[in-house]
DNA sequence: ATTCTCTTGTGCATTGGTGCACAAGCAGTA
DNA sequence: TACTGCTTGTGCACCAATGCACAAGAGAAT
């Protein structure tokens, strides 16, 4: 579809970083940024931020850095970023009302557009300024509302049935917060977020304390 | 400190995962699991399952499998999750207050052992059984409590100071939410959630919609 | 004892990611 | 125009991770 030459996963991962440096550099006043700007504020080694920009094309200026404004813009092309994506969280109990709460979603292009839960005592409730609506009509709500992204914040023994349920209602991607791996097809991109699989990795370089690094890719 | 052979990043990533798996098919009844089994699980494939088994030493049987309990028991030893880790949670808004109560950490062997946060509105609240303490008390509470612990859940531009306070304090690894690069000693292992740029990524994979996929390492 | 079946453990080739080091090239100055 | 200073873009060598493929070994059956 887009005429973009396939940026590697490393790169992909890192490219939000990035993102957020440029702007806080962009912020506070700068209106060029050179990598050895960027690598200080993304916390990695500016050569691999050059590699990582050099994918979305060549729009650095040797000697002088980068055109922030410039630089922002290619960025948010590659990550889909020129157009708002509506979300839907599906699971309105602890974690997905913390979510529902949170602004940082709809200021990053990524507005919640939707609240799903399968329970009666949720079911019609207002969140945040949108009200519950019912697991069942999940396909008529994904459809009405144009959402292309599904976050799963469901118990991990509802999170496959959530995942199909997503699916056909034509989502085009998923976060998922369930502790359970989800089978899907391939043309659907998911993440997945586990807190306590973060805390026993961090388990393992806490008990050989001394030095080895523990990044989260 | 511990005798053991040092295992890939890669590997103890998927650890918990193969944990996870684990239990499931101990519940299930089985006292054996093959590596296929654990691959089908964990959505991996098997040789990485038996590569991966094999940095903790030699627990399967040819033509048999892996003891179940015998497995379970190494990967817990390799995690250092023979022992409970207790925890303190830093910012009690939102985010906060759906991780403290969130079961799923005590059960895990994280127990959430104290609440912190730097707003009088939240101090002294009362929150799932634990007091909020002040952020000012953060190295007594730490250590009083033998928390090696910390998740910071408060806002970005207080990340860096919580984190300060949290290695002055004695953490021995740390768990953040706040996007923002943080900077701190090798000797303390971070963990980074940041369910922007996952979306964020996710917005990558959903442009190019047609089957690379986007794991989450 | 021999054979057959099943599953581990690992050697090896391949792929992907990292970072050093340097030539290429722009801007500003004289 | 020629020179200087700075920063990009990338070739290259290294290291980590992946997964195929197979020998080695365990147990069951005959
Ligand atoms: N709360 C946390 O801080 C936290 C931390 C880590 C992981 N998680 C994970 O996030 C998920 C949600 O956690 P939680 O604490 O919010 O759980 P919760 O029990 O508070 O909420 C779950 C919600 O999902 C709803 N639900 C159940 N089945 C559903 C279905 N089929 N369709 C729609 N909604 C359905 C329930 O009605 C409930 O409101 C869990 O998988 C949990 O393991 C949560
Ligand atoms: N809520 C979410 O769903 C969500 C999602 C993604 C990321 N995050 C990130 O998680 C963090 C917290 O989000 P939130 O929505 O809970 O924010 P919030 O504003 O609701 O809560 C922040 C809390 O931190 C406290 N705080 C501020 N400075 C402090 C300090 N120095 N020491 C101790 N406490 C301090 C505040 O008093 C407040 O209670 C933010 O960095 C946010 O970007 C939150």
């Amino acid at each position: 579809m887009s005429g973009l030459p396939e940026i590697p996963d490393a790169t992909v991962a890192r490219l939000p970083i990035y993102r957020r440096s440029l702007v806080q550099l962009i912020s506070s006043g700068e209106s060029t940024a050179s990598s050895a700007d960027l690598a200080d504020l993304a916390g990695v080694n500016a050569a691999k931020v050059r590699k990582d920009l050099s994918y979305l094309g060549t729009y650095g200026v040797r000697g002088v850095g980068y055109d922030a404004e410039m630089l922002l813009i290619q960025i948010d092309r590659a990550l889909g970023l020129e157009f708002e994506t509506p979300v839907v969280i599906v699971g309105m109990g602890n974690l997905g009302q913390a979510l529902a709460h949170y602004g940082g979603f709809q200021s990053k292009g990524f507005p919640i557009v939707a609240l799903v839960d399968a329970s009666d005592d949720k079911v019609g409730q207002e969140i945040d300024g949108l009200t519950v609506s019912h697991f069942d009509d999940l396909a008529r709500t994904v459809s009405e509302n144009g959402i292309s992204v599904g976050i799963i914040a469901t118990p991990a023994d509802a999170a496959q049935k959530v995942c199909d349920a997503l699916v056909d209602a034509g989502v085009r991607s998923i976060l998922t917060f369930a502790p359970t791996v989800l089978q899907l097809p391939d043309s659907v991109p998911v993440r997945k977020v586990d807190l306590a699989t973060e805390l026993q990795i961090l388990g393992y370089y806490q008990q050989r304390e001394g030095g080895e690094d523990a990044e989260t890719a």
